[in-house]
DNA sequence: TTAACACTTTGAGTTAGCTCTAAGTCAAGT
DNA sequence: ACTTGACTTAGAGCTAACTCAAAGTGTTAA
C-alpha cells in the first residue's frame, strides 16, 4: 500500500511540511501518487528519504543533495562522480567529529572549573 | 598593547564584521577600547571568544550565549545554573557525536556499493 | 449527506546568522 | 598637508531551511 507523507514525517523525525519542500527543492522527484494524487512512499522511497536525512544531518545542504539526486537518475555515467562525493563527504563528516572531540575538551574543562566550585571572573586576565 | 578585531578574526577564523555583530548581539560585553574608539582584545578576552566560538560551533543559539554571558556579569549567583548549562549542553555535544557516528555508518555502506561498481537504479525497490 | 480529516498547491512569512554598504573617524607614513 | 588603511556606526540585504496560511480536493464514518 505505502505510507502517506504523514507516516513518513513520523518515522524520520520531519513534518510533513517539510517533506514537501524537500520534493518542491527537487529532492523527491520518483516519489509516487495514488488516485487521489497524494504522496505514495515505497519501502524503497524510505531508503531514500534516510539516505537525504544522513547527508543533511551532516551538514550537506538542499542543493547539492538535489545534485546527487539528479546524478542518481542521469545513469550509471555519473557513477564515479557520485563516488566522489561520498569520499569527500566523508572526509567532512570525520572534520566534524574532530572539531566536536575537541570542542567537547574545552566543555569538560570548563565543567571542571564550575565543579571545583571555583568563581572565574570575566575579566580574569586583562594583562 | 592587546589585539585588534582583525586579529582576532584572523585567530578564530571569523571575519571583523561577525565579531562586531557578536559584539551587538551582547555576546563581547566586556572589550575595552582605545583612545581611537576601536576595540582592543586582553589575552583574558580570547578566552572568552575562544569559549564563545566552540559553544557557537556545537551548536549552542548565539541568544543562549549571550544568557550565559549575562549570567557571568551577574556574579556567583549564577554558578550553579550556569554550571548545569554545561552539563546539559555536554550531553547534546555527546548526541551529536553518536548522531555522526550512526550517519557515518550509512555513508560508509553506501561507499562500499560504490567502491564493488555496484549501480543502484532509483526505483529499487517498489514493492 | 454531512462532518471530519488528511491530503493537495501556491506563495508568502519567519528565523538565524551572518554579510555588506555608506559615511565617517583616526593615526601613521611621505 | 595628504594619502592610505584600519577602524567605527547604523542599518539594510542576503541565504538557507524551513514554516505557515489559504483555498481547495478526496476518503471515511455517522
Amino acid at each position: 500500500m505505502g505510507y502517506s507523507i504523514s507516516q513518513v514525517a513520523e518515522k524520520f523525525d520531519l513534518t510533513a511540511h517539510t517533506i514537501r519542500y524537500y520534493d518542491k527543492e527537487g529532492l523527491l522527484p520518483f516519489i509516487d501518487r495514488n488516485k487521489a494524487g497524494n504522496r505514495e512512499f515505497s519501502d524503497g522511497d524510505l531508503e531514500w528519504v534516510k539516505l537525504i536525512c544522513c547527508l543533511k544531518n551532516t551538514g550537506m545542504p538542499i542543493k547539492q543533495i538535489k545534485l546527487y539526486i539528479e546524478w542518481c537518475l542521469q545513469g550509471d555515467d555519473t557513477l564515479e562522480i557520485r563516488r566522489q562525493m561520498f569520499i569527500d563527504h566523508r572526509k567532512e563528516v570525520l572534520k566534524q567529529m574532530d572539531d566536536l572531540k575537541e570542542n567537547l575538551k574545552t566543555i569538560d574543562y570548563k565543567l571542571e572549573l564550575y565543579d571545583s566550585g571555583c568563581s572565574i571572573p570575566l575579566n580574569g586576565n586583562k594583562s
